[in-house]
DNA sequence: TGACACTATGTCATATATGACATATCGTAT
DNA sequence: ATACGATATGTCATATATGACATAGTGTCA
């Protein structure tokens, strides 16, 4: 479970961390990362639910088709910043950031 | 009112958005900068109720004085993503980041 | 007054993020 | 099969963020 979460990670360029200990990353680094997951799949839940293609989206937000596709694979390379622009871009309220936020903690309901 | 929000920023050196319409910013740069100014208010106050100098901290996130002060004071060379980690590390929670940035929004209770 | 801890501001070399582009892969029709 | 729209992946020149450093300002205490 933990292996497989590696190597979800390890695949989408995530070599973040020294030591080779537990999974290389302290504590901060992965609650940062799953932020950061969590954002980008709601930003693709988002554009899905539009029905917009990476392309359209896009050329609304400036960027690029690659750049988003990298956004919504939470690409290493990727911002918050960005990722926030985006969502803010696409519509999404203050109220929704948190609940996705908040979401990528505990996963308490 | 919105006169001294104007100053507020281009103090802090926001010369964002291109044209001279309202207060040259459109409303997504308007959210995305109220959400910055949250979270570095935010990270001000846990960092006092820890009785933290600016100093301290910035040797706990391996980051220097002058950086610190930057992130208080929402300078814009500073990242959401520098914000964000630094509070992770500064021990916040998911729920209190998202109640943060929840309030930057309609600042409704 | 001066000395002090702390904080703010400016600059710079380096590190990281970005849009753009090419190209590859996938899905799904015909 | 092939063709086509969408998405993924890799690279690169440029743009932006970062830590470090110097220095200036601010408050407080003797």
């Amino acid at each position: 479970m933990e292996k497989t979460k590696r190597k979800r990670l390890e695949k989408r360029g995530w070599k973040i961390g020294s030591a080779a200990e537990f999974l290389g990353l302290t504590p901060e680094e992965n609650r940062y990362i799953e932020l950061k997951l969590a954002l980008s799949e709601h930003l693709k839940k988002r554009r899905r639910s539009r029905r917009l293609s990476q392309e359209t989206l896009a050329k609304f937000l400036s960027s690029s088709q690659s750049r988003v596709a990298k956004m919504e694979a939470a690409d290493p390379t990727v911002s918050l910043d960005l990722l926030v622009r985006s969502l803010l871009a696409l519509g999404s309220s203050e109220k929704e950031l948190a609940k996705v936020i908040a979401s990528s903690g505990g996963a308490r309901t």
